[in-house]
DNA sequence: ACCTAAGTTGTCAACAGACGACATCTTCTT
DNA sequence: AAGAAGATGTCGTCTGTTGACAACTTAGGT
């Protein structure tokens, strides 16, 4: 281990990354995953092959590589069970509630590295409205779902967020594990036109409650 | 086994098995997981941090493992967009279709490797059904899917399986890909008491239809 | 408090096998 | 046809990964 990563296993590292380049663009030629993930053409084939090779990628006709039914699988599994499960089959009734009472769309977001993702969604029924941000992800820094999954816990914020799309407002808080820490938040989007005003205080209120009894949720059952 | 594998990654190999066998079990312990993909401990733990550390597993404080946001994001895009979406998508009209016409829960499976692997469903409405077979993988010999996704394409069988659960009987037929091979197989699944006798021809022809609909979907648009 | 099992950190030598330059073979483009 | 861009195959070198071992630190159980 010379340079930089004093823990780690390089083709590992390399051939998740490019896992995740694969997925992230849905189809993909080999020149073009090479030079995504800055390496050579015979070394990233070698692996992608791997990955082929065990399912994890499929290849059509063409060439391309996609997700394989393995992977495939996984994320089936990885949804339907395991601890993220129990996160958003818990959040799905307040979520559902929010979106109702508020008229916008309430999502529940994780931490990822430095960033955060959108794991569930109940969206607005009104036609300008936020979609399809289940999978998305946004820095941190910047953003009220971020500065609320950095926080202590405490913070509680709508803001005209402005960096990831213009327009948007956010009113979002902490979703507390039973050991108290914040494990997710539950933010409610729309546009700025619609949550600067009047409604602020009720959405927020709404999001606040939505929130301690998600964590309350976790806290008591099971 | 050591070395039949003329291409392939031994670190990549094992951290994708690790996570494999991670999000198969939702949560599970070092030695365990050490155990499970038969690796001594420390190696196990590189790999484990290594996959914590780019945020495909998590921990919690109990030091157990269990998939993290990465991989969720990854999971949850794999199964929006991609090509499998577009099967999915494509499919779940004619499932809910299925679903409703025969009265039993309608499958959409593919091939992973020697096996086949559930990716969508519509549920019957019976209370005597089938249930969570998304994400389930079955053996291709001797199961109906199995055959089917083998098959050469004409194939479509209701047997009564027997293999995989007893008293199921399974009506299966072949979905074609553009180019003309077998790309994935639909399949009603219900308990052989009710597919066994007088409703076999109809429940064959209805999967026999959709699984053709779906193909000529598949084929025409886009 | 004790004892045991599980997890963690560190070291290190040896071997496996990953690496990537390069040569070759296929497609497409023009 | 000629040329370019991409995909694939080959191979010697060197690097990174491995796993045994030992020393500690928790965490549980009695």
């Amino acid at each position: 281990m010379t340079s930089s990563t004093l823990h780690k296993s390089r083709s590992a590292e390399r051939a998740l990354h490019l896992l995740d380049t694969v997925v992230t663009a849905g189809s993909i030629s080999l020149g073009d995953a090479a030079r995504a993930v800055d390496l050579p053409t015979s070394t990233a084939l070698r692996h992608l092959r791997a990955l082929e090779h065990d399912g994890y990628l499929d290849r059509d006709p063409h060439g391309m590589f996609s997700v394989g039914p393995t992977f495939l699988r996984l994320a089936l599994t990885s949804l339907r069970e395991g601890p993220a499960a129990h996160l958003t089959t818990a959040a799905r009734p307040h979520l559902d509630r929010l979106a109702e009472t508020t008229g916008e769309s309430a999502y529940l977001a994780v931490r990822e590295r430095s960033r955060a993702v959108y794991i569930a969604t109940a969206e607005s029924t009104r036609a300008i409205r936020h979609v399809g941000w289940v999978g998305r992800t946004v820095p941190l820094s910047g953003t009220a779902v971020g500065t609320t999954l950095t926080g202590d816990g405490e913070a509680t914020v709508l803001r005209n967020t402005g960096g990831v799309e213009p327009d948007v407002a956010a009113a979002v808080a902490p979703v507390m594990g039973p050991d108290g820490t914040v494990v997710a938040a539950i933010s409610v989007l729309g546009p700025s036109s619609r949550l600067d005003d009047t409604s602020t205080d009720t959405v927020t209120t709404a999001v606040l409650v939505a929130a301690e009894a998600l964590s309350r949720d976790l806290r008591g059952p099971t």
